[in-house]
DNA sequence: TGTACATCAGTGAACGCGCGTTCACTGATGTAC
DNA sequence: TGTACATCAGTGAACGCGCGTTCACTGATGTAC
């Protein structure tokens, strides 16, 4: 095991990487410290060299998460339409561990300490702003509108689908949103 | 203390009553039993006399709230934008605890057991039905589409507005909802 | 109607496990000379 | 270039608290006679 400054970089982001896939499969709560570590293959006693807390985790963690797709991200977006497309489909409902944040863990985050939701608030504004550019027409504020109209939609439907405990109802939800957004392939 | 079957199915609602608040404001792992009990007026010894585990509990309380919300509509609903209307306000959003249960709790119900998943996935069909039932035009599939839209539209803006820290961006998604919904007063 | 008894909701203490966190120790790395 | 030393990432054991659950006990209720 060796313990130059890059070895220790790379094993902050493996933690982080693993906490990302954790936390979004289980909440929060639902995931220990040791299993995170495992998951980035260390012990869990190696865990306060690189994070003061639990907490301190899931706020570097979300921020990581928003950097990494902004670097390169997971969903074509080329226009809103074929973002939201991609975003509901089959695999990402099957797939919450390396899917939309937001509908993974929202109402967790919403009671989340104030670093987190710091985090996540900037990002909000950075999400809607992305979609109100891919927006043709209207004015800065009608943009916003449908920028957060169409995010909410898509946020709502793959919760509400990840819930039905039947496949017909979860894709029933999902197809019909991508009906009432009009993005039908 | 008198110990009548009357008692004992008043202690079981208040108990319900406590844990529908609870659960909804902090999230299941979020609140102790000792909690919801202590919020019925009760010590947490007494909790195996009316529930055989937490899960239970849960799996009865949500079951409970829709039965609830049966018999009383919280929101008044004679047609889909009356009830969208008051669904997207800051009242709502500052009241998780007598709110909407897929909002405050939707991912961790996902991940919930079998049973609690089976009272959720029953509830969602009478609601897309419920709401499907309040547009007067298309047919059912046409309806079924824009109650589900409609739904998934007004669930997701209401989680992500409670998880913004500034009422300025809580207040611009929800009004952005009602505007993207045109269900503006 | 009155009395003895069985039941069981509710109390408060205790149990035991899990998890976040701490800590003594190790050995590889990087640095000082 | 080589050697001694300080640093610190990572290990594995331990700590301590919190929480779900269990349990002996109590006393009010409802029932049998």
């Amino acid at each position: 095991m060796p313990k130059s400054p890059e070895q220790k970089a790379r094993s902050r982001q493996a933690i982080m990487q693993s906490a990302a896939k954790l936390f979004r499969e289980r909440g929060f709560d639902g995931v220990t410290v040791a299993e995170v570590m495992d998951g980035a293959g260390l012990t869990h006693g190696g865990f306060p060299r690189h994070f003061a807390s639990k907490d301190e985790l899931i706020t570097a963690t979300l921020a990581e998460v928003f950097d990494a797709n902004e670097r390169s991200p997971v969903l074509p977006a080329p226009d809103l339409a074929t973002f939201a497309r991609a975003y509901l489909q089959t695999e990402h409902r099957m797939a919450p561990g390396t899917g939309c944040v937001f509908a993974a863990l929202g109402p967790e985050m919403a009671r989340a300490g104030e670093p987190t939701r710091e985090v996540l608030s900037a990002q909000m504004e950075r999400q809607i702003e992305k979609f109100a550019d891919l927006i043709p027409e209207g004015d800065v504020h009608k943009r916003r509108v449908q920028a957060i109209g169409v995010w909410a939609t898509m946020v709502g439907a793959m919760m509400l689908a990840r819930i039905a405990n039947s496949d017909a109802l979860s894709e029933e939800i999902l197809g019909a949103a991508r009906s009432y957004l009009k993005v039908e392939a």
